[in-house]
DNA sequence: GGTAGGATTACG
DNA sequence: GTAATCCTACCT
């Protein structure tokens, strides 16, 4: 299999992808070449029907990039100060995408990450704020494609990571949404059970 | 044209 | 508990 994850994959339904998505890997190049990255340990799903959905009444500036094809970046504003980035899933005109949450980031990415001395390193991308801001991920890259050589791509789950999964010293805990005042019942939240890195709990 | 509130976080 | 901070949606 490819190591990059490749646009056609996302072609399927969010509550389907965000699960699969725990394990792999985000990388971020940034314009002088540098790369950042970490493993995915939690990840929500928002799609068609769901209150919570960005993409649920209509069609707008913001959330258009939700209703176009699978694999491309959607990274919106919260709070006025913070930034979250989502992977749009399923098919254009099936507006979808999986919030990514909270990330176990590499080594070498830990220490080029600059941060305050009182911080732990592992609370650095736990939450999606705080993900966004390691990652150096704003609206600039709104739109863009998921692929090598951009500025953020994913990668398939190692095969050690996979048989650490089948094998169950890695196990996935679902549940509900975080901070929602909508859809709060729809359990479309995967995380990595006993991950230090998950947001919050 | 005005405004309430949000897929958050840090600090008291 | 609540301030920080700004874009959007949803009024009028």
């Amino acid at each position: 299999m490819e190591l990059v994850i490749l646009p056609e994959w996302f072609d399927r339904s969010a509550v389907t992808i965000a699960p699969e998505l725990i394990g792999c890997t985000l990388v971020r190049q940034l314009p002088d070449g540098q790369q950042l990255r970490g493993i995915i340990v939690e990840t929500e799903a928002y799609q068609e029907g769901d209150p919570a959905c960005h993409a649920y009444r209509k069609q707008t500036k913001r959330n258009q990039v939700m209703f176009g094809d699978p694999g491309y970046v959607y990274v919106y504003l919260i709070y006025g100060m913070y930034h979250c980035v989502n992977v749009v899933t399923d098919k254009a005109g099936a507006p979808s995408a999986v919030l990514i949450r909270a990330l176990e980031l590499d080594r070498d990415t830990l220490v080029s990450i600059p941060r305050k001395p009182s911080e732990k390193p592992v609370k650095v991308a736990a939450g999606p704020g705080k993900l966004c801001r390691a990652m150096q991920i704003d609206l600039d890259l709104y739109g863009t494609k998921l692929d090598l050589g951009q500025a953020l791509w994913l990668e398939h789950r190692s095969t050690d990571w996979q048989h650490k999964l089948d094998g169950g010293s890695i196990k996935l805990t679902q549940t509900t949404r975080i901070g929602l005042t909508q859809g709060v019942d729809l359990p479309w939240r995967w995380y990595v059970t006993d991950c230090h890195a998950v947001s919050k709990w």
